[in-house]
DNA sequence: AGTTAGCACTCTCGGAGTGAGAGTGCTAAT
DNA sequence: ATTAGCACTCTCACTCCGAGAGTGCTAACT
């Protein structure tokens, strides 16, 4: 294990580089934190932390420059957090309150905000939900053309234009609609393809119903929900076209949504942090990643995350991404249920 | 006015810069097409197409780069349109065939395939439409909350969670939601507006009505779909790290919504280039648009575009944003009415 | 023991200098 | 009107070089 000053010496050496994002010089460690020992000492110390893994020199006559082992540590042991004060509380909890009444906004207001606060890439993925439908109802357009719109338990609303065998008025339309609302409420797209199966008399039911369960699936792919690509790019890490077009190549939404872990992984108020390599794809090994669950504890319903380059303020974004999903939390539960 | 051979000479640095993205050179043009005259001969006529302003040097010893005149001319008479062949039609058309269920979804994959067609960014902006309510619907979620689902006539469906003064069964919502769709069915959001503001007598009718009002101007704001940032990026007029940014960094949907000619600007059918300084906003002002609307003649649905740096193919891109446009049309008239 | 001053050593980075190559404009001849 | 020839200009890639930053090591000090 690390002596005390050892690890002391490492976490100045994070933290300034997460500053500077230069090579941290024995020099600048003493003059900055006004040590009260000697350049050569922290040198010594330096070069010790250097053969243990935690930190390197880009070249001979460079400072040093945290390994993914240094960040480890300071994420685990040396960092201190910076909760989130009672005004940027108010700031941020004023954006959610002006919540826009369509549910698919909060996703793309909460990552746009958290983006803005921590000023790298936010990205909030909404698994495939298994959802059962509770309301179906049919609206006439045009002749034999209608409009299915069906409402599921988790307030999801789809629809979908369909040609039904004849026309009829809006009434007939309702009555079809109550029918087969009695038989199908609650139902889950297996069940509703099935009794679509089994239907025989009524070829329209059997349309309305096979249409249904589509419907029930229709979200099978996450979604991913992406902001503040632009502040993550202005970063040093991508002075580089290369390594700038690397990035925008990779932040898409179904590769995100693939890359992060899924949320019934994450523990329910815990916020977790992948340094590097711990990503598992490799153009994320030079990313990390901080990442919490919300929804129900039992029924995690997505994935917050923000993604940056390894050289990342943990103690600063920690707290954030921990408050948004909280704040995701009590939104989802007070409206929805 | 130009004469034939200087146009033709002028035609030939276009696209021979297009190709490229290297300033053209007197030797490149008479070795490339295999020009009866010299090196010389071109010299003297680029010469005088420099005088006109149709072209430049970007320094005395480099070849010649269009300007936006050389452009402006190349677009509405020289250039050669390369028309969507058969094949790629098929190609085109096929991704559409697939289409999504859900309306919202027909842009983004109308962009995307648009984008990677060109190979550059793609757009389409759906602007707020003055639309009617066609029917509204109230389901029970819990107690007095309630899910208000409206329909409109273009298809669109918004939704919103609502407090009622009391919890009332399924029965009764539906009751309410008819009785009031025979007063409200057809009206816009004034007219629904002043409607809750006559109701006296029930409270939650006026609830309901309100919001109402509002789901029909809910996406009042435009709404832009964004592909194909990547393909552009890629182009060497952003091989700097800045030049990059930039684009990044405008490349938003609000931006863009703001920023392209709204669809009754542009009369149905038509595809419409805009160079360089032609486009309004400054930060456009090295990009082309190549832009078209859908919908129906009288009332356009959106636009539908692709930008690039002014060095594009708009040979290629034009047929292809007309292209698009058309199965867009299609699409919406076919399923929609 | 641990700490420190001093110093030689290594490596990067920016600027200056340079020659090859590309392309032009001009002139004089056809 | 066209063209061969040539002097001229400018860029680009390369090399060279010195300043500066930072280190590791050694020997002296507490």
């Amino acid at each position: 294990m690390l002596t005390g000053r050892r690890a002391e010496i490492l976490g100045l050496v994070v933290s300034e580089y997460i500053d500077t994002a230069a090579p941290v010089s024995s020099r600048a460690l003493v003059d900055r934190h006004h040590l009260q020992v000697s350049t050569a000492t922290i040198r010594n110390e330096l070069a010790r932390l250097e053969e243990d893994g935690y930190i390197a020199q880009p070249h001979t006559s460079a400072g040093r420059v945290p390994l993914e082992r240094g960040y480890r540590l300071y994420v685990q042991e040396l960092m201190a957090e910076q909760p989130v004060g009672t005004d940027e509380q108010r700031t941020i909890a004023h954006q959610f309150h002006q919540a826009p009444a369509r549910p698919e906004e909060w996703f793309s207001l909460a990552a746009h905000v958290l983006a803005s606060a921590v000023d790298n890439v936010a990205v909030i993925v909404r698994p495939r939900t298994q959802s059962v439908v509770r309301h179906l109802q049919l609206v006439e357009l045009q002749g034999e053309t209608v409009l299915l719109v069906a409402v599921m338990d988790d307030g999801r609303v789809e629809q979908r234009v369909l040609q039904l065998s004849q026309a009829e008025d809006r009434s007939a339309l309702a009555e079809r609609a109550e029918r087969l609302n009695q038989r199908i409420g609650g139902s889950d797209a297996t069940t509703v393809r099935s009794l679509a199966h089994e239907e025989q008399a009524d070829i329209d039911d059997v349309r309305v119903l096979r249409a249904t369960a589509e419907l029930i699936e229709a979200r099978t792919a996450a979604e991913a929900y992406i902001e503040g690509v632009r502040s993550a790019l202005e970063q040093p890490e991508f002075s580089s076209v290369d390594r700038m077009l690397e990035a925008v190549r990779h932040l898409q939404a179904y590769e995100l949504a693939r890359a992060l872990p899924l949320p019934r992984e994450i523990d329910p108020g815990v916020t977790r942090v992948m340094i590097g390599t711990e990503n598992a794809d490799d153009w994320m090994h030079d990313w990390s990643v901080v990442v919490s669950s919300f929804g129900e504890p039992s029924a995690p319903a997505g994935t917050i995350a923000v993604l940056g380059p390894t050289r990342m303020r943990y103690g600063y974004t920690i707290p954030r991404v921990r408050y948004v999903a909280s704040l995701m939390n009590r939104l989802l539960h007070g409206r929805n249920r």
